[in-house]
DNA sequence: TTGAAAGCGCTACCAG
DNA sequence: CTGGTAGCGCTTTCAA
């Protein structure tokens, strides 16, 4: 740690720490000849600002912090990057935190957003009620928060950009129906987000408009996880009422079930369909190459932090707190007809 | 942003502001009834204190960041889990930034190491020639700054963690070896990362080592995507001198290698054996499981909090700069003896 | 056990 | 165009 600081720049110059601070910050409004002096005096002395200074002082970080579950996501190092271009443009830094806001007390999430480190964050994930509460506290100190997931009913106000999960499910499950799939079954995340009961919804509607029935056990819960899709995918696919077709309400989920049908001596999609949701990067190189829904995971990100942006900027954070943005099926070979 | 702060406490509690930041950090040196006149002031004004300003005064900020080039990297992922699960024991809160090390400017390293905003760093990368010129600037502030991967030999005092990528190479290539193989290629990272140099002179000298001859045309270059290992693997495929097995330099571009040959009407391992590097997630339900070499991610992550940890204590750093830790092969079906 | 007060490094206001 | 200076919210002596 270099000792520091503007005022031995000042010194070196032979100027006032004001004048120094006026080069950094508007070098029009300092004569050529001191600005140059000026810089030459941090360059010898290697200045640089004290940023907690700074934010300190100016009472704003250009800080934003982005929320989730687990680095390591695909479908959030997607919106990171729409984020991260975007809050380059703006003259933000961006950090990342991984939290596990499922497990996370009421206190921890105040923790949270009670911290002045950022100005604004924007949270991957659904908010469970835990946060709900802290969120519709009145009393808190209101930090701007904007989600990029769908949010629970609670929530409604909160800004947030989205797919339709409802209309997305709906849709990949007529996708089976239309290839002549009756007997569907549907894989979903383990949580009670509001983001999987959406899908769940929908894989019922669109089942419902079509006549066709849902036994219980057709409809199996799985961690979100390679693990989770291949449990489920065992027990869907050992016992004496096998689908024809499987929704899984991820990629992973689904390339474990894929993975799990080998092991089984299942042939996708032959004899099963498999159908996945976020189109991940290794959807693509699966084994068949996975039939998914894809979310404009970049597009949410711009989208998320141009709303974060001017509310932190004081503007009025115009239309609907929900921005839809569209889903795209992503078709390849793990849907086919069913079998005979 | 509720007004705030400290003063409102005090007032509240009719103490001085003093007491309200004693009752805070030292609860002991208070008086009971004052602590708990402190106390109710603070949960009815929900007061929380400012840590910009905490921060700014005490001198530091309890926060580490770790930079890496991509959020979504597996591996990166896992030391997180390490780093974070020992930075929660020490009271240090962990920002993870997304920063492409490779693309970056000496200025932009100094603004990157300059910034006061955390006390120390752990990168997750390799660090490229304009890093290291910042690294090793004695002038420069020093932020303590500790790797989790394989470094330029400029940088040998710097402390990190990591795997001997020579020897994990040279063990991969070896495990090729010994199934028969006397035709093997290697699909390497793009980027001349000491990783990948490491890496390539790891497979040479196994190759060395069995009297095998290195053709230069089985020796390429690709990004360190599932496009790259694809593209890679069909120049490699449809030569006319065709290899038997291809040792790939991570698991991403294996996983493409892997697709292509499925493209290709390939098959693996009866017709080609393809070893990867790295053992994420997806390897073991790939098609077939992938055959890698497995870091302990978590382990890195922990160790080199740890290290840094001390740095930041002023405690001096013990041993070598370098903390090697095992590596491991993970024996799966993509390796298999060659045709005939 | 408590309070008064001095700054941490910087920005921004007000004079000159 | 420049300098002097108040003060951001907090911690931490030093006295009482």
């Amino acid at each position: 740690m270099a000792k520091s600081s503007i005022k031995k720049v000042a010194q070196l110059a032979g100027v006032s720490i004001a004048t120094v601070s006026r080069t950094l910050n508007f070098p029009d409004k300092v004569s050529e000849s001191t600005r140059l002096r000026v810089e030459d005096a941090i360059r010898e002395t290697g200045y640089q600002p004290n940023s907690l200074a700074q934010s300190f002082r100016r009472g704003h970080t250009n800080i934003v912090t982005v929320v989730m579950p687990s680095i390591g996501d695909p479908f959030a190092a997607g919106v990171m990057r729409g984020i991260q271009a975007a809050a380059q443009q703006n003259g933000y830094a961006v950090y990342v935190e991984e939290k596990p806001l499922q497990a996370m007390s009421s206190d921890e999430f105040d923790t949270l957003l009670g911290s002045r480190q950022a100005d604004g964050m924007i949270v991957i994930a659904s908010i469970p009620s835990e946060g709900v509460k802290v969120l519709t506290d009145e009393n808190r100190p209101k930090l701007p928060v904007v989600i990029a997931c769908e949010t629970p009913p609670e929530l409604a106000a909160t800004p947030r950009v989205h797919i339709d999960n409802f209309g997305a499910a709906s849709d990949a499950t007529e996708l089976l129906i239309s290839h002549g799939h009756r007997n569907i079954a549907m894989i979903y995340g383990l949580e009670e987000s509001p983001l999987t009961i959406s899908r769940v919804n929908g894989f019922r509607a669109a089942l419902e408009n079509a006549g066709l029935q849902l036994p219980d056990e057709w409809l199996v819960e799985g961690y979100r996880t390679l693990a989770g899709g291949r449990a489920a995918a065992r027990a869907l696919l050992t016992g004496n009422h096998r689908p024809t077709a499987i929704f899984c309400g991820n990629d992973d989920m689904a390339l474990g079930c894929l993975h799990e049908c080998r092991l089984l001596g299942i042939r996708a999609p032959e004899d099963l369909s498999v159908m996945g949701f976020d189109d991940i990067q290794f959807a693509a190189v699966a084994d068949p190459p996975l039939t998914t829904v894809s979310q404009p995971a970049e597009d949410i990100g711009s989208r998320i932090f141009a709303r974060l942006c001017k509310i932190i900027a004081g503007e009025p954070d115009s239309g609907q707190p929900a921005d839809i943005v569209p889903h795209r099926l992503v078709i390849r070979d793990s849907v086919a007809a069913p079998p005979q």
